[in-house]
DNA sequence: AATGTTAAGTGGTAAAAAGTGGGGTAAAGT
DNA sequence: ACTTTACCCCACTTTTTACCACTTAACATT
């Protein structure tokens, strides 16, 4: 079970120190690729089949096949080099707009990647709102 | 499982290289066609057995018959020479409308060729809708 | 609490591989 | 026979990747 939240830098070259307690569970090969609201997604192999599995039942619409192109363009094979790092991409550098400060956390199946700026932007504007976005998302009543 | 964005040249003689770490994926023979959304598709032979499949149980209309001729009529049979180039043909440049910089992805089954100048407009025009794209492909909630 | 020891993180350098462009030769078509 | 097109090979350039060394932080023992 992913989580916790680690912060570390990416180097001029694109590379990205894992926090070392959470290799363990991505594996050898992971998978990194673009995910939602500006951040990168790392998935360890076993996880990456689940996310495909749904991926093929879409239908053949541009929508689901851009949806498709989007993800799949950024996904790359990830390795840890001998200390612990991986070498990320340009267009997912670009896509998550990483400088040098990273944000790195857990979350249940996935590690997400953040700039340090995007990450405390997001905490500011929504901490407030969680409480209400619980209600909703948890009261069954709004479900009819 | 092909995937990942790489950024390529194509020259004056119409030479496009294939990134190296896909080349395995599609033999010594593939196919290469025109493809949805203003792209060219590369299959391998394998692959290629199964959209041709698909492509026979379509009904006998005119609509699929111009399907048909469009997907088949720029079919061509790929090589690849000593440095792993592909030699494209005139109707499958012109189609795709390629200048130089080239955007090749992989997606799941298949590579696609981009322009460069198309896939970054693509990509700008899209990447904030996915997240709305995400949630009515994925939540069955709000599918009733 | 302080010091020594080990692990983790960061940065740089060198060797290897991949990509690009140009030139020469053969083949085909006019 | 000449022009044009395609194809193959070679060499240069750029990028990638693996390796090494230093710095910082964490931990444990005294």
């Amino acid at each position: 079970m992913l989580m916790g939240e680690y912060h570390h830098s990416i180097d001029d070259k694109g590379r990205l120190t894992i926090p070392s307690k959470v290799r363990d569970e991505l594996g050898i090969n992971f998978i990194v690729t673009r995910g939602l609201d500006g951040c990168l997604y790392i998935y360890s192999e076993s996880e990456w089949q689940n996310v495909i599995a749904k991926y093929k039942e879409l239908p053949n619409i541009k929508d689901a096949r851009n949806f498709m192109r989007f993800f799949l363009s950024g996904a790359i094979n990830g390795e840890f080099d001998k200390q612990g790092r991986v070498k990320l991409s340009l267009p997912l550098i670009k896509y998550a707009k990483l400088k040098k400060e990273c944000v790195i956390i857990g979350v249940n199946d996935h590690l997400e990647v953040w700039d340090k700026e995007s990450w405390d932007t997001l905490l500011e504007t929504n901490v407030d709102d969680f409480t209400e976005i619980a209600d909703k998302l948890f009261d069954t009543r709004l479900n009819v």
